[in-house]
DNA sequence: GCCGTTTTCGGCCCGACTGTTTTCAGTCG
């Protein structure tokens, strides 16, 4: 079982954790954090790669001593020095840290002082009233964490983006319409798009803070408030989602965005950055000394440092920073960059709409084709498609296209990739078409070298041209199959095949990390959003948010080209020899 | 524990809010 650079991510998390918890140098456990956060989004496997290389790449944060842990960790499964430490303490302690309002120090104080080792134990102790008589706690720390560690039992939870989205309109309608505000964005990780959101951060402007924190606090989507000053307050919804709110006057506006739209580790590479030039940085502006010198928009904060405009979905700390300093960050893809999309389903099988309706509602959202792709017989549950009912789709799709003189209808499948790499139709449906979207819906726990095989036997087809939610996770309920990604792109660009990135809120699949290394293996991508409905069309804005993550440009993607340049890529010339035989069956 | 073209030692991001404190530590983002 090879080690994934999460474990070794998690492993020194919890090193972190621990010598937080035991008061060692704060430094050295900033050193475990942030080596964590890198390697853990680290785009290739460490334990490959060493096997491959014999010695690990340059990662940034990772030194002669953190080397050698990755390696002791990749041969063993396990770091010595992480055994040591939690020989010092209860194995359930560092669980304490995750309750909102415990940081290390009072998880030292609850275990030194009252003997507590974990959740439960902190529960029981707040109901006999232990906690409030503790050096630093009150009654009101008693209240506070009786409902936190209630929360924690009853389990926290992050947001799907298209679902945050939806808690957030509102509450920018309300506070847009509060007197005297300027500017109402929703900040944080939903404006670098992240896939899933943990909490809501929204910024308002103004020079009168006052009634925008009232008007917050009372709305009558607020379930509690957990903070409430001046100028910041946080409220958990009746949704059960916290919504951090920061007011700021309008001469800050920029300064507050890049604060609080983050990442953090992106921030803290800016200020360091500007320490460096002999300024300070802020929510407020940019100083020198006491003077601000830039803050008004996102623009002037960066170009004060010597950096052109990141756009927020860039701002990890995953090298934007460097390349900003170099120049122009790349033009990243735009939703009216796509001129088409080439995955949607119809009543056919499981859509809900006709084939009619789909092209209408492509039509008018100006695009140049649209690839009807109903799903292959073996989906059987949905209806899915064999070879007469093929004939017939196209028959239909053909007497479609004169009444939509602007719009390229194509001829598509969603077509099984079988557990041994055949297709799920025969070579003669394949050739009827305009493109093949091909894609695994079953025998998700193969080995990963069995899943491998079976998606590369498959992109070897000669009429295979699209590999569909290639990893076939659905966010927070379906873990991604085992793959290897990098034969996968290989593969792809060797057989000029496309990966998608699904649009679909659930699915976002590619994730952000195999999107760039798709770029980087100069594999086209196709942003599609797998629409059951036409409304559903509107989901490629989430798709287009991953790609931008991904660092995608229009010119990485097969649907932003004109018609004739995708019509090219889809009829790829017939390959010399088919090592590992016809893929389609009889 | 990492890092460095001012540095191989001595730094390491910054401010608001809370609760308990009587001047501030801890936590969070």
């Amino acid at each position: 079982m090879a080690v994934q650079n999460a474990d070794i991510a998690r492993i020194f998390d919890q090193v972190a954790d621990l010598l937080e918890v035991r008061g060692d140098n704060p430094f050295r456990a900033r050193a475990y954090r942030n080596a964590a956060r890198t390697v853990g989004e680290w785009g290739e496997n460490l334990s490959e790669v060493l096997s491959k290389t014999g010695h690990l790449p340059r990662i940034p944060g990772v030194g002669t001593d953190l080397d050698g842990k990755i390696r002791e960790i990749l041969s063993t499964g396990r770091l010595s020095t992480l055994e040591k430490l939690r020989e010092e303490f209860p194995p359930h302690l560092t669980e304490l840290l995750s309750i909102p309002g415990l940081g290390p120090k009072k998880v030292r104080a609850f275990y030194e002082e009252l003997g507590i080792q974990d959740i439960s134990g902190l529960h029981r102790a707040l109901l006999d009233h232990r906690i409030a008589g503790l050096r630093g706690f009150g009654p009101r720390s008693e209240e506070r964490l009786i409902k936190s560690v209630e929360a924690r039992l009853a389990k926290v939870r992050r947001y799907k983006l298209a679902t945050a989205a939806q808690y957030a309109r509102p509450l920018v309608t309300l506070l847009t319409g509060v007197r005297g505000v300027r500017e109402v964005v929703v900040a944080g990780s939903f404006r670098r798009r992240k896939e899933t959101v943990g909490d809501l951060d929204l910024l308002v402007t103004t020079e009168d803070p006052e009634p925008v924190v009232g008007r917050f606090v009372s709305w009558e989507g607020v379930e509690r408030v957990l903070a409430s000053g001046s100028t910041k307050a946080s409220v958990v919804l009746s949704s059960g989602i916290q919504v951090d709110l920061r007011v700021m006057p309008p001469a800050s506006f920029g300064a507050a965005l890049v604060y609080f739209t983050g990442s953090r580790a992106h921030n803290i590479a800016l200020r360091r950055l500007a320490q460096d030039r002999g300024l300070k940085i802020n929510e407020y502006g940019v100083f020198r000394g006491k003077n601000r010198v830039a803050g008004e928009t996102e623009e002037s904060v960066y170009r004060i440092l010597g950096l052109s405009m990141i756009p927020p979905e860039l701002r990890e700390d995953r090298g934007e920073i460097q390349r900003a300093a170099r120049g122009p960050l790349p033009a990243l893809v735009t939703l009216p960059d796509l001129k088409g999309d080439l995955h949607a389903h119809t009543r056919w099988t499981d859509g809900h709409n006709s084939v009619r309706e789909m092209a209408e509602a492509a039509r008018d959202r100006g695009w140049s084709y649209l690839a009807i792709t109903d799903h292959s017989r073996r989906l059987t549950m949905v209806h899915g498609l064999g070879p007469a009912e093929l004939r017939e789709q196209g028959e239909e799709i053909d007497r479609l296209r004169p009444l939509f003189p602007g719009l390229s209808l194509l001829k598509g499948i969603e077509v099984d990739i079988l557990e041994d790499g055949q297709l799920d139709l025969p070579d003669q449906s394949l050739l009827s078409l305009d493109l093949v979207v091909g894609a695994v819906h079953s025998k998700f726990s193969l080995s990963r070298a069995d899943q491998t095989t079976r998606i590369l036997r498959a992109m070897d087809h000669p009429r295979f041209n699209i590999l569909a939610h290639p990893t076939g996770r659905l966010i927070g309920e379906r873990e991604p199959y085992d793959l290897d990604m990098l034969r996968v792109l290989r593969k792809a660009r060797e057989r000029q095949v496309a990966l998608e990135v699904n649009a679909h809120p659930e699915r976002l699949d590619l994730t952000d990390v195999y999107c760039r290394m798709a770029k980087d293996e100069g594999v086209l991508l196709a942003i599609n959003s797998d629409a059951h409905a036409p409304g559903e069309f509107d989901n490629l804005e989430w798709g287009v948010g991953q790609a931008r993550r991904g660092w995608i440009e229009a010119s990485d993607l097969l649907n932003a080209r004109p018609l004739g340049e995708l019509l090219d890529f889809l009829r790829k010339k017939p390959s010399k020899t088919r090592p590992e035989g016809p893929a389609g069956s009889g």
